[in-house]
RNA sequence: GCCCAUGUGGCGGAAUUGGUAGACGCAGCAGACUCAAAAUCUGCCGUUCGCAAGGGCGUGAAGGUUCGAUUCCUUUCGUGGGCACCA
């Protein structure tokens, strides 16, 4: 009887569907209480190119898990779904104009049935698909939870928006009464709340491209344009939402305690984090007229006294019945859509003036038709003067103007505001302060120039007229790089002085104000001061622009390059001199905060995460505009399906392809879609309870399944979505939708299987080919070629001339009468022709030797090339395996004998082996296991049932088809999928003696036999009686010997 | 640049975590069976010196700790992944 595997496999996969042997029950239907297991894999993106043999590493690694879990008496979640919103459908969209939910239906057909030729033990009733409305309806419904929410600091959890608008009602908060609470507009209080949602709506940089009118990722843009094209991007400002997970920094660093992920992902997470403790400190512009900490900030209280409480009243009115011009500017200006802070109806003197900049000193006003009027306009001229007196400038729009022309209106606004108020030093204003954040408070007397980043509020407002020019192109520059670059590229020193200087608190000391690309805007307050002789960024640029380093670290610092120690005793530092750098930061930050210039901060590297894509394949935001505000959607009113659009090209603004639909804009619903990871936030929920039309996750189902025990996948989720799905269920936590707030106990990386790719070598200008050997005499292309046309290494040219028609008439130049190509590892992708699709592999050898063969190239947590030659060894296994029960001529060979102790002894090694193996996802030492055990018992000649049978219930994660096939055969009705696990019994593997290396002062020369049980005084005798041993010490006395039970023996001579 | 991982035969990898480096498999070589091929089986297989016995070298590189280092420490080089709109 033959291995017939393709047979067999479809066999079992029949039986085993028609059985619904993989089908997971929840409680109360679960009668015998069997402890859950909950085994999870990061699911997959379908994309069109389909699995390739990558994919399933970790989805075996997974099945194996599962099924030994089942075997040793868990119940078993084991789901599979997909992540089917995403920006690759979209894309194919826009190139072919089929619908992305039609290419993704088929890209999930694809894939299910790669997945199932593997054999896999999915309970595929419970399959999710975030873009599925019966998903997403609950992706948006849990927006609106974090929309509905803020982060309490007391309590450090999420609590209902309700409690805070409640507190603002009836106490207030820093910055108003509960009165002013109470007269503030609904927009007013719309802006206030939105500052405090999980969910919030705010003003952000994008990478736009004008030219393709859409925004781009960072890694689409290369060298300052886009990848495609090669258009110029810019940094453009756009509507945002966020998800505030900075809230969440602390808890997300202390949720790592109690996780079991490797300490490299939890390294990982900590530094996407980065927690840092210092001080936030400002310096002074020069000169500087007001003594510091005081009248640096212009009064917000600008009205007339007598006037005020009049004043305030109209102000409040007319911000509620603004006109129709007034609202349109209002909506350009207010929040952080500009740099600088605007006030609406405010008081000035006794004038209520339409918009305030009061740091700007600019103000704006908006004019009906009568102030054509020629009075009016004598009287709106003597206005303006009088308040041109007060030190501000007056700008006067049109309401036409306004409704008609906003884009200009702002534009010039925007040019005013730079212009305003130049602070340059030798006007004397001083108003300003520039702040920046140090986690090294201790070398502030060692600062030798301030850098700000180039897109610092301060930067047009602080230059002086000589040095224009010069920061203007520099801005340019800065202009056309990513952020990616302005960090990688540090050997180039590039920079700017701006002709200010700040002044040091104190020493007073003078100090230049630079800008420059390494100092981002995102990061800290976008302003650091420099340090150069402890810090080597600050000191190459202090070499490159030749800016004189004062040293207060003595010896630490030998002038060739910065030392960043904090051990050094600190000189030529005021007040800290002769402390240790270590002992001087918390000093300093005292001092700081004494003197009112500053205060310790503890600040994160984090940002909170962008939650607006500007695209159309992904979650609709239930959420709709309402002249300004964001409204949530009713609850009843979920899920807000996606709508059916002609053209995926992006809408007007930068806005989404939803943009474009009239219908949608006129309800005024959001425009802009959820990305990818709002799906994969809580998915393994889903899972738990995934019919459910009442609630996302029913929670007795969820207290039941709980956290998922092991989670696997790759380490390019460490920072993304690991931390965004953690965070999501500690929101989910802190509200009692779910009984704990870590989603995954365990975390188990899977590698990723590069590509091998082959490459032929083309003669320059010719359609002759070189073999790889012989290459370096020619001038050649190296060309990719389909590695699967190539065995080995060798060419198959026959396929090749087909393989593409460019290579009809291809001409060889061989070595040894073959066509060897070149090898090198690269990504697994279509465009370099490496993939290997599982299913070709399968139908040749079958899904047992498949899993076998995945699991046997390397640790799973390894990346490692694939390839595709090996998997032969793999398949000889599982026929040595069968030819244990089976001779092809012969027949049956198993019998019912009883096992002899050299048996029992291979199989409880093997169990031993395994099961240790298996429980560390060390499969590819299993694999080996159970190659060696079967050799042993070849051996042996043993055909023993009550050996074979254990060894296929070992077998049965690894390779179920063929072990439940042989489990019939054996005489078995039931499955062996819930077949009881062999128990070890360590009575079989009691050695007696045991073989000892010898060494000679370290180096191995021969092995001793001795019984296990031996002790020093007695081995040393055995030793010293060994010839070889002898022969070394040639006969003198050894000086030492060391002698570890059980272990090895070293003799030092 | 920063963070993380990783580097062992021709190739994938193993080494009980400081104790016999190269298990297991692929490829290769030699042989058995066969008219032949496939399949199967047996032997060899890091490198170098040697007829052999046996010896030298060897885990990216250079140092160090140790009776003993692939394993620990320092420095350094290469490769892979991530760096916030790929998923």
């Amino acid at each position: 009887m033959e291995y017939k595997f393709r047979e067999i496999e479809e066999k079992w996969r029949e039986k085993w569907k028609m059985d619904k042997v993989y089908k997971v029950d929840n409680p109360p239907s679960l009668i015998a209480a069997k402890p859950k297991f909950y085994v999870l894999d990061m699911f997959p993106y379908p994309s069109g190119a389909g699995l390739h043999v990558g994919h399933p590493l970790g989805y075996i690694a997974s099945d194996i898990y599962s099924r030994y879990k089942r075997l040793k008496g868990f119940n078993v979640l084991h789901p599979m779904g997909f992540d089917s919103f995403g920006l690759p459908a979209e894309q194919y969209a826009i190139e072919t104009g089929q619908h992305p939910a039609t290419t993704t239906e088929k890209n999930i057909a694809t894939f299910k049935s790669q997945l199932d030729k593997i054999g896999f033990c999915y309970d595929w009733e419970r399959e999710v698909r975030t873009s599925d409305g019966d998903y997403y309806k609950w992706t948006q419904w849990l927006f609106l939870q974090l929309f509905n929410s803020y982060f309490c600091n007391t309590l450090q959890k999420a609590r209902p928006i309700a409690e805070l608008i409640k507190k603002y009602e009836t106490s207030g908060a820093a910055d108003f009464s509960s009165a002013e609470w109470l007269a503030f507009t609904k927009e007013e209080q719309a802006d206030i709340l939105m500052k405090r949602r999980l969910a919030f709506s705010a003003f952000g940089e994008v990478n736009w491209c004008e030219a393709l009118g859409t925004v781009l990722a960072n890694d689409e843009v290369v060298n300052g344009v886009s990848e495609r094209g090669g258009h110029p991007v810019i940094k453009k400002k756009m509507r945002q939402w966020y998800l505030r997970i900075t809230a969440y920094a602390d808890r997300l660093l202390e949720g790592l305690e109690k996780v079991e992920f490797s300490d490299s992902m939890k390294e990982m997470q900590r530094n996407w984090i980065g927690k840092s403790e210092g001080a936030e400190m400002e310096f002074c512009l020069t000169p500087d007229p007001s003594p510091a900490g005081e009248g640096r900030k212009t009064p917000i209280q600008t009205a007339f006294k007598k006037v005020w409480p009049i004043l305030k009243d109209l102000s409040r009115e007319n911000r509620k019945e603004a006109t129709r011009g007034e609202d349109i500017l209002w909506q350009r200006l207010r929040g952080t859509q500009l740099e600088s802070k605007v006030r609406r109806q405010h008081v000035i003197d006794n004038f209520i003036i339409d918009f305030a900049f009061l740091n700007e000193k600019l103000l704006i006003e908006v004019d009906g038709d009568y102030h054509n009027d020629e009075e009016q306009k004598n009287y709106d001229a003597s206005r303006s003067a009088y308040l041109n007196e007060l030190g501000y400038k007056v700008i006067r729009f049109g309401n036409r103007e306004v409704e008609n022309q906003i884009d200009a209106v702002i534009s010039r606004i925007k040019k005013e505001l730079t212009e305003a108020a130049p602070l340059s030093h030798g006007r004397g204003v001083g108003g300003e302060a520039i702040k920046v954040y140090t986690t090294r408070p201790d070398t502030i007397f060692g600062v030798d120039f301030l850098v700000l980043a180039p897109e610092h509020e301060l930067v047009s407002r602080i230059t002086s007229a000589e040095q224009k020019e010069k920061i203007e192109v520099y801005l340019t520059y800065v202009k056309s790089r990513s952020d990616r670059e302005r960090m990688a590229e540090v050997k180039q020193i590039t920079g700017c002085f701006t002709g200010a200087y700040a002044i040091n608190p104190f020493d007073g000391k003078q100090i230049p104000i630079w800008i420059a690309e390494y100092v981002l805007a995102g990061y800290g307050t976008g302003a650091i001061m420099a340090v150069p002789c402890g810090d080597q960024r600050d000191f190459a640029f202090a070499k490159h622009f030749d800016i004189a380093i004062t040293n207060i670290i003595g010896d630490h610092y030998n002038g060739t390059e910065a030392n960043p120690t904090k051990d050094a005793i600190l000189q030529h530092s005021g007040f800290l001199n002769g402390l240790r750098m270590k002992d001087a930061i918390g000093v300093a930050i005292n001092k700081i905060e004494e003197l009112g210039i500053g205060k310790r901060k503890v600040n994160y590297r984090m940002r909170d995460a962008g939650f607006s894509r500007q695209r159309y394949w992904g979650e609709p935001f239930p959420i709709i505009w309402e002249d300004g505000v964001a409204v949530p959607l009713n609850e009843n009113d979920l899920p807000l399906e996606l709508p059916f659009v002609e053209k995926y090209g992006p809408g007007p603004e930068g806005e989404g392809p939803l943009g474009n639909i009239e219908d949608w804009k006129k309800r005024k619903y959001e425009t802009s879609t959820m990305p990818g990871y709002a799906g994969s936030s809580w998915y393994f929920l889903r899972y738990m309870d995934p019919k459910n039309t009442e609630r996302f996750c029913d929670r007795n189902a969820s207290d039941y399944w709980n956290q998922v025990d092991v989670y696997i996948g790759g380490t390019e989720h460490a920072v993304g979505h690991l931390l965004y799905s953690r965070m999501w269920t500690k929101v989910m936590y802190d509200l009692n939708l779910i009984g704990y707030d870590e989603p995954f106990k365990r975390l188990v990386n899977q590698g990723m299987i590069q590509g091998s790719s082959r490459f032929v070598y083309r003669i320059k200008g010719t359609d002759k080919f070189v073999s790889a050997g012989l290459k370096d005499g020619y001038e050649v292309d190296q060309l990719h070629v389909d590695v699967n046309i190539v065995d080995g290494t060798e060419l198959d040219i026959k396929s090749f001339a087909k393989w593409k028609s460019d290579f009809i008439n291809s001409e060889f130049i061989l070595e040894d009468g073959k066509y060897i190509c070149g090898v090198e590892t690269e990504k697994m992708s279509k465009r370099y022709f490496n993939t290997v699709d599982p299913v070709l592999l399968t139908d040749k050898y079958g899904a047992d030797t498949f899993r076998m063969y995945e699991m046997f190239l390397g640790p799973v947590e390894q990346s490692k090339p694939w390839d595709t030659k090996g998997i032969e060894g793999v398949h000889r296994f599982l026929r040595k395996l069968w030819r244990l029960f089976f001779d092809e001529v012969k027949g049956k060979l198993w019998t019912t004998e009883k096992a002899t102790d050299a048996e029992l002894k291979v199989l409880h090694k093997t169990i031993k082996k395994i099961e240790s193996d298996t429980e560390q996802f060390s499969f590819n030492t299993a694999v080996s296991a159970f190659m060696i055990s079967v050799n042993e018992l070849n051996e042996l000649k043993c055909n023993k049932k009550e050996i074979l049978e254990q060894l296929l219930i070992l077998l049965v994660p690894y390779a179920p088809h063929i072990a439940e096939e042989l489990w019939h055969q054996l005489g078995h009705d039931g499955t062996i999928l819930d077949a009881a696990y062999p128990t070890l019994q360590e009575k079989y593997l009691v050695e007696t003696s045991k073989e000892y290396p010898v060494s000679i002062n370290g180096k191995l020369r021969t092995t001793i036999s001795m019984d296990v049980n031996t002790l020093q005084p007695e081995a040393e005798k055995l030793i010293l009686e060994n010839e070889v041993v002898q022969k070394w010490l040639e006969g003198k006395a050894p000086k030492k010997i060391i002698f570890v039970k059980g272990k090895m023996v070293n003799v030092v001579i």
